[in-house]
DNA sequence: TCTATGACTCCGG
DNA sequence: CCCGGAGCCATAG
């Protein structure tokens, strides 16, 4: 089912968050852009924060453009984003994602229109 | 309505 | 890739 353009902003958001395939990661921008609001990636980090805690949200999927976890800061442990990523098979090495070229997951491309 | 904030991104050096 | 600065956007108060 496609996301409906009537929701709000940060549950669209929640919900690509949670599309993420296991073992993928996708960026802010990404799902941003997905959302239509391709500038609004800190908005969409905003939605992260606010779904965690309170849904099951794969929010340790989200990093920056560059592959780094930036959010990590804003879960329980400084290392349990890291660790629920290289439980995934996600390699990382100084809070970024080294293989982060062949686990990026783009909802533009894997969702697309969404038929 | 306006201001402050932030888990971002882009650009230049 | 690292660093500093500016831009953008939605939400909260």
């Amino acid at each position: 089912m496609a996301i409906s353009q009537e929701t709000d902003f940060f549950k669209r958001a929640q919900e690509v968050a949670k599309k993420i395939p296991y073992g993928r990661v996708t960026s802010y921008g990404a799902i941003a852009k997905f959302l239509g609001a391709s500038r609004a990636a800190r908005t969409v980090g905003w939605a992260m924060n606010a779904s965690h805690g309170s849904n099951a949200i794969p929010a340790h999927r989200v990093v920056n453009q560059k592959g780094i976890l930036t959010g990590k800061h804003h879960f329980e442990g400084t290392r349990l984003m890291q660790q629920l990523l290289e439980n995934e098979g996600i390699k990382i090495k100084n809070n970024q994602i080294v293989n982060f070229d062949m686990v990026f997951w783009d909802p533009n491309i894997e969702l697309r229109v969404e038929k």
